[in-house]
DNA sequence: TTGAAAGCGCTAACAT
DNA sequence: ATGTTAGCGCTTTCAA
């Protein structure tokens, strides 16, 4: 059967297609009764309007595109939850692209980022490279960043922590508690995605260090693709050398997870022979009671979203870059070092 | 700056829009030389079709629903990221309707499943309520079921796994270890979702237990709302009691999770004094050495939107219901019960 | 307050 | 092989 159009609905009112609309979009150029008599038949023909139809006229897409990576870790999942949440009670449509090689990446920011395809654009965790960020600045509809900092995209929203405050932030409290042979385990650094958080947490992380005077030691770095196996299989490695780290930083709670593998297999006690301290405030973090810094995720994306359905409702509201505060959550895998 | 349509390019070409339509989507009705010049001149313009006017222009959505619960479980995260995998590749655009609540449910059924909404539509988790099995049979477009079935709905595409052969396959490995005082951890049976596999699984727990005489014994059985906590709570109580279970099987992985934390803070030692087995085969599962059976959640979310994209090709192929295996992975929390 | 008609940008049937 | 035209279903301007 043939759906049901506007035409139809009009047919059957008595009226015209342009009253029609009037009726259901809530014109005040329609007289109560006409109006009344309207809906009944819309609710009689089980009319609901053919939303394609509608977005052309309207010259809108009532959709917003939300690009992330692939859903392969619980931080995404966290944001992109916040984000389902403040957009459900809007009218807006959610369509989903996540980004798997650094090829699509490309084609899918080109291909998206236009207001024929969605009114406003959601970027999660994939921080813009120099090379985008003119088309980025350019782009004719709203985008907020989430999580995807760069320091020349002012004129967007963007929502954000301060991971080089992270980073030192842990640090100092492994610092703190009197260690000075302090390791960092995390992502690889030249990633195509250019995922920036890694960066920028290890570079608080040399931060701490230098300005407790202490020496980087290069056998206390180690990287791999992200994990809990890949961190463990470092860990292991690091702390398998002849004079291994106090104390390790670990870029995230799964990697935190893995260094504890690692150091439970080497019969490593924690936090006697070894410190570990996690990033995120992972599930798994409050389970292995490991020390880590909080972020608030699922509000990241809820926020994120929350602007970009401002910024359609009043395009000319100035872009804000709100940076979200973290948290030192101190649990039982960090202490003093032993004395020699 | 208004955006470029095929009228731009037509007259920049010195072609009729037609056949600048023509040329862009491979139709052999155009001259070799037309067609490169039109390519170039959208190469120059940066051309690229509004999908808007496409779509209703052909009477096509070129879009796929996907509706499923609020993502809080590890599950549902792997189905979907199987559901990208398989969509990825395709001309589809998704949208994800995630239902939070049942009132949303109705509406988002009512709404989405629609031609006018989308060429297809795949439902994840969220078993059809009898009151829905009509409307689902009678929808106008491609329906698939995943994890969600329903055994009035032979005419849709369905993936799924027997919960109810999992739920003995769970059980008579507890019975042929020896255990004859068997309990049960599980979701709320009467949600308004009406998740059937806490039930079928259940339903496959009490099959085992009566085809090996053994009696259902009403303290061993508990439920609550999903989740690691909730089921640590229950086990907790059900732990002691005067006679305990020497062996429970949890809905999940999750919940066997929370079990093994009541068991820890009880000084139930696993598996010697209690044995447990999950269901899933999640991360967590892995690291916990967790008995469990094993289902392919990644696979399931893929095939079903292998299906769908099937159907769409080709609307006659008759439907599937197609039954994935699962698997029971032994590992180090299922033993004999001790002998008194 | 309502109807008629134009137009959103594209595709496809028809004409040449 | 190409141009012309109608039409997808809706909204909105213009007339009445």
């Amino acid at each position: 059967m043939a759906p049901v159009t506007i035409r139809d609905v009009a047919r059957e009112a008595g009226v015209s297609p342009g009253t029609v609309s009037r009726a259901i979009n809530g014109s005040p150029l329609v007289s109560e009764s006409t109006r009344q008599r309207v809906l009944q038949v819309v609710q009689d023909l089980q009319y609901s309007p053919n939303l394609t139809a509608r977005r052309l006229s309207l010259g809108k897409t009532l959709t917003i595109s939300v690009i992330l990576p692939f859903l392969t870790r619980p931080s995404y999942i966290e944001r992109l939850n916040g984000v389902i949440a403040a957009l459900t009670p809007s009218q807006y449509d959610m369509v989903i692209h996540s980004v798997q090689t650094s090829e699509q990446r490309q084609s899918i920011f080109q291909d998206i980022i236009r207001r024929e395809r969605a009114d406003g654009v959601l970027i999660i965790s994939l921080p813009p490279m120099d090379s985008e960020v003119e088309f980025l600045a350019n782009a004719d509809i709203p985008i907020v960043l989430i999580d995807a900092i760069h320091p020349e995209l002012n004129d967007l929203n963007q929502v954000f922590i301060d991971d080089i405050e992270g980073g030192e932030m842990a640090t100092r409290h492994l610092i703190e508690l009197g260690h000075k042979k302090i390791g960092y385990i995390g992502d690889i650094f030249d990633t195509p995605f250019r995922f920036s958080s890694n960066r920028d947490r290890y570079h608080g992380y040399r931060i701490a260090l230098e300005e407790a005077g202490l020496p980087f030691n290069e056998t206390y770095y180690a990287e791999d693709e992200h994990g809990r196996l890949e961190a463990k299989h470092l860990a292991y490695q690091m702390l398998s050398q002849d004079d291994p780290p106090t104390a390790i930083f670990a870029y995230s709670d799964t990697n935190a997870w893995g260094i504890m593998e690692a150091a439970q297999e080497l019969s490593v006690s924690i936090p006697e022979d070894l410190s570990i301290i996690g990033f995120d405030n992972l599930e798994i973090a409050e389970y292995l009671k490991i020390t880590t810094i909080y972020q608030p995720l699922f509000d990241s994306g809820q926020r994120g979203m929350q602007l970009l359905l401002e910024k359609l409702e009043q395009p000319h509201k100035p872009a804000v870059q709100e940076k979200q505060e973290i948290q030192l959550i101190i649990r039982e895998t960090t202490a003093p070092p032993k004395q020699d």
